[in-house]
DNA sequence: CTTTCATTTCGATATTTATCGAAATGTTGG
DNA sequence: CCAACATTTCGATAAATATCGAAATGAAAG
């Protein structure tokens, strides 16, 4: 993962309206949400939200499809894991982290 | 961990400069880094640095302590761990998540 | 093909953020 | 104490971002 891009995905995720949709959408799994029911949920006017999802989907973090007239968003958790990998990329120099709180996302 | 400090941490996380120095403290591990050598090692100035590691340190994210006349930081990976959990949480509504790439980040 | 519905784009404004040199702070060693 | 050093704070400027109503787009249903 190159920097820029975790950048972009820490940026999608940076702003209070943005995490509660992605959090919305971690949680809805494959099935995901419609852009509407995403607003209601979490009481942003339709074209606010609109302009934080296109953020999301813009840095890889969520897709969009179409299903009948609305457009359903769900999450990516290949994009997800290889974001956090890149947060912990060489814990502590590799070779064995010598941090306990680290052992649970530095191993492997 | 609530809505807001996660929003912090991405926040001090979402910025060039700030990934780069958070990414060298997890791989520093306890023994940390002074500001003027991690300064150093991504080219910017001390003055801009500092900036950008107060705001880690005002997110939780790293930690400070002083060591003859350099202040050494460090990351936090408790705060580290807690955000990624906080992006996971209940995934896929919980109770055994049907998403492949997921399992590694959504299982326990 | 026209109406209805879901969502996005536009536009204008207010707020937040990044930048870096110069000056200030505070610590250590002589 | 004074000099050297490490780091932070200040100040001013430039750039990016959030907000939301109104209008536009585009798909579906009758």
């Amino acid at each position: 993962m190159k920097a820029n891009q975790a950048v972009d995905a820490l940026s999608a995720l940076a702003q209070d309206h943005r995490l509660a949709a992605f959090r919305l959408l971690v949680q809805a799994g494959t099935e995901g949400m419609a852009a509407g029911q995403i607003a209601e949920a979490l009481g942003v006017p339709n074209s606010s939200l609109s302009f934080h999802l296109a953020q999301l989907a813009e840095s890889g973090l969520v897709h969009q499809r179409r299903e009948g007239r609305s457009l359903i968003y769900t999450a990516d958790f290949t994009a997800m894991g290889n974001l956090v990998d890149y947060l912990t990329e060489n814990c502590c120099g590799g070779a064995g982290c010598d941090v306990p709180a680290a052992e649970a996302l530095c191993e492997d």
